[in-house]
DNA sequence: TCTGGGTGTCATATA
DNA sequence: TTTATATGACACCCA
């Protein structure tokens, strides 16, 4: 109970924080008075989602106390933890067997594990806080030989109840005051909540200093101190510390206490009386966990408490009612669900990787590992508790709104059909609805009105909305919006970092300054650079162009770059052997010192292939010329000079590879302009895709409400309306229908149910042709 | 040792 | 047909 309690509390503390990291808020309170989906199924998924070793220990260990639960579903997968805890218990506190086993017999002849749960799931125990349960064996409970279990690493047999008594004893009472809850309370309910660590949503989990605390015991364990002396002064922290963890179900309990094996073992009275007083099982129970504390916790909850209630939806006012809360919770589940899939592998990541002063690492302990990041997806989060498919304006939803809040209400008639039924009978909706939008509608739905928003929303919106929109419509500008999906989609090819690219030049400009480079000026012909361009700038780099769309031929472009000087390349491996030796530049002091020998040696390092062939070859001019003068000046050259065959083969290809490793050079610049300028695309389309969507929700909003107007007008025009006797027309008879000029008439309902059908078939078949 | 990014080169397509 | 250019693919180097 209580566990659970703190568990659904914390968990959806995580799941708020979840949220508030994509800028979507939830108010822990509301949850909880809510009857929303069960929590632990959001955060853990489907009881699939627990995994098949827990059910199969939590099984096992049950079995070897003689209990075989029938079946261990959600609910009683959490009952059967509990009756385990008291099982044990009473097993730690050496009550006797028989006595126990009387006690189990007198308590339970059904022999099988309730399989009934409150429908809340927080009141999973009758007040007398055992179960219903005994084992197959008419109702006796065996206990699991404790020589199966000595070999285990923990001394279970023989420390607990005393310990737990010696404890009590002791300890000051840390609860604050007004607190009901005693040391032994506190204690105990710190072992009980420890118990669901298995379930993988124990406080650990949250708590970052409370696995360090963990860590500590550990230490202490391990190191076999005997901390006798300070028990008593450390009180309730110190018996928390002194917990040992089944490392099969993750059950705790308290190490050995000085002094608990020289105590006598409890009746099984006390025992009972202790496992009550510290399991206050049903719905008044108190439960120390602060829950507002808790939502206080969270960064993003740091609003007036009055606010807090509207911030489970940005759609929708906080005056709904509790029906349209699940409403909001159904239109938050489906957004979470559409980005689970991108987003949760990387969220975890992000929560991960937060650095360590990060309060939501340091406070919440997002650690790796657990279950709730680990495995268990928004998507089936959204699914555990979603089955039911509520668009966000469905008819039972959106009804409910009416029906609270207008007066109209009482004149709809009882007998025959619900005022939705009667305005959708008609083609009122048809008038105020385009047919395109009612194309969703159920042909077997009876005479309802077909809901054009539901549709809507099914189709288009849920699958629309991103976490870019919902970055957005949570006030998030859209750089913000783009880096936050840009960190949850770390994955993806393209980087949508626009930070670190030029985005905030035109393509004309990219263009432009691309053509002005044209097809020269890069080059790593050593012959052509000075000695200091030499010294680190060697033409192209990818880095600088990126950021500064440099120019191939203006490397002292670089200084704008300090840190790029030594980004940069010698791509010497095409040299011969020879020069490949010390193909290392020498540092520009050296240079600069050095003799022209040095400076000709390094020259000579620096010459491409093709430069170490044209020398070979003895070929009269600069491979510069070479490549880079036009076709007739080439021919010309050549034409000066009598060159052999081999030369003038040599010659041509040096002038086609050079030509073509600049080509490669502006091939790739462009491909590297193209990516940009489509990534600056993709933000600009986002940033309209959100507003769009903004203002689609705004328009589906005012659409609504413009419903509600439309139903209450036809309610009040058609209960005005006299027959010749002066009655009232039945609404199962009759409906109102506008007619082309504006006029109103009153039609019978077939008639009017026949042409509803009859628009309603339009958008089908225009959309079949 | 592996990996990603940068580069040169070749083959091929296209203008 | 020749030339220039563009681009994919590959290999190599380097951090």
């Amino acid at each position: 109970m209580l566990s659970l309690k703190k568990y659904l509390t914390e968990g959806l503390l995580q799941f708020t924080i979840l949220l508030s990291l994509i800028g979507v808020r939830v108010d822990v309170d509301t949850y909880l008075t809510s009857q929303l989906p069960p929590l632990r199924e959001i955060i853990l998924g489907p009881s699939s989602a627990y995994t098949q070793t827990q059910f199969h220990n939590l099984r096992n260990t049950l079995d070897g106390y003689g209990i075989h639960p029938k079946s261990i579903d959600l609910d009683n997968y959490f009952t059967a933890r509990r009756l385990l805890s008291q099982v044990r218990a009473l097993d730690r506190f050496q009550v006797p067997t028989t006595e126990v086993n009387a006690w189990l017999v007198h308590r339970d002849p059904e022999g099988s594990v309730s399989g009934s749960q409150p429908s809340s799931g927080l009141a999973l125990e009758s007040s007398s806080g055992l179960q219903d349960v005994t084992g197959p064996d008419n109702g006796t409970m065996t206990r699991l030989d404790r020589s199966s279990h000595s070999g285990r690493g923990h001394a279970k047999g023989s420390r607990p109840l005393n310990s737990l008594v010696a404890g009590h004893r002791v300890a000051q009472p840390p609860s604050a005051p007004g607190s009901r809850a005693s040391v032994q309370d506190i204690d105990l309910i710190d072992i009980l909540w420890r118990q669901d660590i298995d379930l993988g949503a124990g406080r650990e989990i949250f708590d970052y200093s409370h696995r360090q605390k963990e860590q500590d015991v550990d230490k202490e364990l391990r190191d076999g101190a005997e901390q006798e002396d300070t028990w008593p002064g450390e009180g309730a922290e110190a018996l928390a510390r002194n917990l040992l963890v089944d490392g099969e179900t993750g059950e705790s309990f308290p190490a050995q206490v000085p002094g608990g094996e020289d105590q006598t073992a409890l009746s099984l009275e006390e025992c009972l009386r202790l496992l009550e007083a510290t399991c206050p099982f049903g719905e008044n129970a108190e439960f120390p966990t602060d829950i507002s504390s808790i939502t206080e916790a969270v960064p993003s909850e740091s609003e007036p408490p009055g606010l807090q209630n509207n911030l489970l939806s940005p759609l929708l006012t906080g005056t709904e009612s509790p029906f349209d809360l699940e409403q909001q919770w159904q239109d938050l589940m489906s957004i979470m669900e559409m980005q689970a899939m991108e987003v949760n592998t990387s969220t975890s990541e992000i929560l991960y990787d937060a650095p360590p002063g990060d309060p939501l690492s340091t406070n919440y302990s997002l650690a790796p590992n657990t279950p709730i990041n680990q495995n268990v997806s928004l998507h089936q989060a959204s699914l555990g508790g979603c089955s039911q498919d509520f668009s966000l304006f469905s008819p039972e939803v959106e009804s409910l709104p009416v029906a609270g809040s207008s007066t109209l209400l009482p004149l709809v008639p009882s007998n025959s059909t619900s005022l939705n039924s009667t305005f959708g009978s008609t083609n009122l909706a048809g008038l105020f609805f385009p047919p395109q939008l009612n194309g969703t509608a159920n042909d077997t739905a009876g005479p309802e009105l077909p809901d054009p928003l539901g549709g809507l929303l099914d189709e288009a919106m849920l699958d629309e909305i991103s976490l870019m929109d919902l970055a957005i419509e949570e006030g998030f500008n859209p750089v913000q919006a783009s880096q936050l999906e840009e960190e949850f989609d770390s994955d993806s090819g393209l980087s949508l970092d626009s930070s670190h690219s030029p985005s905030s030049l035109s393509s004309s400009e990219a263009s432009s300054s691309f053509s002005e480079e044209g097809a020269v000026g890069y080059s790593s012909d050593s012959e052509t650079l000075d000695l200091e361009e030499a010294e680190g700038a060697v033409g192209y780099q990818p880095e600088y162009s990126k950021f500064c769309r440099m120019s191939y031929q203006d490397p002292a472009q670089l200084s704008c770059l300090p840190y790029l000087e030594h980004v940069g390349h010698n791509h010497t491996y095409n040299m011969a052997p020879s020069a490949l030796d010390s193909a290392d530049l020498p540092p520009p002091s050296t240079l600069k010192k050095g003799s022209k020998e040095k400076q000709a040696d390094f020259l000579d390092k620096q010459m491409s292939r093709d430069e170490h062939r044209a020398r070979a070859m003895k070929i009269p001019f600069t491979n510069d010329k070479i490549i880079n003068l036009p076709v007739e000046e080439f021919n010309e050259l050549l034409s000066k000079y009598q060159l052999s065959e081999a030369q003038l083969s040599l010659i041509r290809d040096i002038r086609r590879r050079g030509k073509n490793k600049m080509a490669a050079q502006n091939c790739r610049k462009r491909k590297l302009d193209t990516i940009l300028n489509l990534e600056r695309d993709v933000e600009d389309l986002q940033r309209d895709k959100a507003r769009l969507l903004r203002e689609k929700v705004e328009f589906l909003r005012s659409l609504r409400q413009m419903k509600q107007k439309v139903q209450s007008l036809y309610q009040e025009v058609f209960g005005r309306l006299r027959d010749e006797n002066g009655r009232p027309y039945s609404p199962s008879q009759y409906a109102l229908q506008y007619a082309g000029d504006g006029s109103v008439l009153l039609i019978p309902r077939t008639l009017a149910d026949q042409q509803a059908r009859r628009q309603e078939r339009k958008p089908k078949d225009r959309r079949k042709a």
